[in-house]
DNA sequence: CTTGGCACTCACGACAGGCGAGTGCCAACA
DNA sequence: TGTTGGCACTCGCCTGTCGTGAGTGCCAAG
């Protein structure tokens, strides 16, 4: 087992790499942290954690820089989330205020969270699947031609447009409206296959076909929009990268690119509390040099999506999960305002 | 002026630069390209080339690139765009296709940009200001709250809520929702303003609060509205860029997510044809080393948005302007058949 | 277990020399 | 007048050498 002194040693190495993005040697440690004790005790030290995989050297001469599995002791046992402080929070709240729709929420969240961390900042859009249906709207936009809108309790709206397989009157229009609205609105979506089933039976034999298709179409739609939609910001931060750039840059770029592995980077996390993805624990290959600190955020107890920033593995770890805390939380509220 | 056969040099230039991308001399076109006269006489064209400012040398004793101005040159009378083959045509079309709604719309479209131009693809949402109203909803989520949504003959959905100063009745709803719809719906975005103005005159005096409330929020929309929304894609296409590359692409991916920035470049160009813009002809500091190829797509005849690519100066102009020209030609269609 | 001392390693920057692509100029030629 | 080959010159780039210094590992003493 590791001693108190060597944990604090690693703390030291993790704290003044992440500044500097310098290997640290054992010197520069001991004037830079007052540890009481001198560089080569340190030295034997670094040996030690070097020995159980903590860090390594780049090169021989050269100084020690923290590993991936350094950063998960580091994280797990030796930092804190540095909570925000009273006026950084007071800016959160107020810039989100402003936000007149949930894209507008969106997209004010991930600017909000890349320009804390000056990180990449992803934003899932809040999740149809644990959502409930608010109202469900039919348009005739021609005779034999339908525009389905749903609204969902977040705020959300999709629509579709639907060929019928004969002219549909404005009465049964209304009907159909009325009738869908009553069974589902306010129901999760899982339940809406469920209860729009016998639906088609209740209408005159010409309509039937229409409202097949409409249903259809609406549980499409619900299928569909479960793979859920993401948005992502503050991609110019990653030339703060570091200075073998070019090549670590690009995997990560098309990465983000990807909507799919982002979804199921997010997926991975935890559905409660915070987590954090070091370097390699990443499931996709381009994303193996950065780190992953994402969390659950939602209008009430219940998360209904997560959201999260995306960095170097060399980041400030408690700063980090303090800001994308404190913003989940303050989504949370605004979500649950409107 | 310049001589048939310096336009013909500046043209080969031009051609090896973009592909080899580095300075290319006398010796090495004569080779490539079939130019009928010895390396000395093209050293005589490239220094008159020079003293016009279309070309120059980044250092004593290297071989010459264009300017911007050389591009100029190239652009207007040196190149044709290169029209898609028939696989690409097909490709895209099929690609386009598949799309269920206007945001998988938009979405595909940025894809498959940066993809064929292996660039950075910008899409517009197609315009509200030249949009008309396909309908107005108005829901009540609570006695005194309620929703509007506003659907575009685009096929654009907007929401909002309104809180009332006094509760709404159901049948007021109902009332205000049918002669608001008479009133706007397939009217333009800008007539509306006035076509309203007299509404809430006609209820009774208890709803009158509400009704201008409600009115009040649905032009707010129309004006916010009015600075349109767009997405970008392939920034990972950016590591494409050059050697000199942290320097570079740093301004251009801070450029590229101030969409404000954005659509004023997308704004400043033509409204109909092709805009071609290179380096320091963009207004924008950040992109005086990238040239953007930018087109309008409409539905119809009229063009009610853009898109585009941001690249080097050093691209592939005609075969970027024959992909924006070709998926601009097919998004019309699709939006004008949805 | 800690500490100072010491020899060793090795990345990095500076400097020098050689190579070669490319240029400008000039004199000769059609 | 325009084109061509020849030629000297420039200068970026690559390579190799060398000195410097930060950092290490090991060891013997406290």
């Amino acid at each position: 087992m590791l001693s108190e002194r060597r944990l604090e040693v690693l703390r030291a190495i993790v704290q003044d790499y992440v500044g500097t993005e310098e290997p640290v040697g054992s010197k520069a440690l001991t004037e830079r942290h007052h540890l009481g004790v001198s560089p080569a005790t340190v030295r034997n030290d670094m040996a030690a954690l070097e020995e159980e995989g903590f860090i390594a050297q780049p090169h021989t001469s050269a100084g020690r820089i923290p590993t991936d599995k350094g950063y998960r002791l580091f994280v797990d046992k030796l930092a804190d989330v540095k909570p925000m402080t009273a006026p950084e929070r007071r800016a959160i709240q107020s810039f989100l205020d402003h936000a007149v729709d949930l894209d507008d929420v969106v997209a004010r969240t991930v600017r909000l969270l890349a320009q804390l961390t000056r990180q990449v900042a992803v934003v899932q859009y809040p999740s149809l699947t644990r959502s409930t249906v608010r109202h469900v709207e039919l348009l005739a936009l021609a005779p034999a031609r339908l525009m389905l809108v749903l609204i969902t309790d977040t705020g959300r709206v999709e629509q579709r447009h639907v060929d019928c397989p004969a002219p549909f009157g404005e009465t049964s229009l209304a009907d159909l409206r009325a009738r869908l609205n009553s069974r589902v609105a306010g129901r999760r979506f899982t339940d809406v296959p469920q209860l729009v089933q016998d639906l088609p039976e209740s209408f005159e034999s010409e309509d039937r076909g229409t409202v097949s298709t409409v249903l259809s179409t609406l549980l499409e739609t619900l299928v569909e929009e479960t793979e859920e939609r993401l948005v992502i910001g503050g991609t110019s931060n990653l030339t703060r990268f570091g200075h073998d750039f070019p090549l670590v840059i690009r995997p990560v770029l098309e990465a983000l690119e990807e909507q799919v592995v982002l979804l199921k980077l997010l997926g991975e996390a935890k559905d409660s509390g915070m987590t954090v993805r070091i370097g390699h624990e990443n499931a996709h290959e381009g994303l193996n040099s950065t780190s992953v600190v994402s969390v659950g955020y939602g209008s009430g107890g219940e998360a209904v999506a997560k959201l999260g920033v995306v960095g170097p593995t060399r980041m400030d770890y408690p700063g980090t999960m303090g800001a994308v805390r404190a913003v989940a939380r303050y989504v949370g509220q605004i979500l649950a305002e409107s």
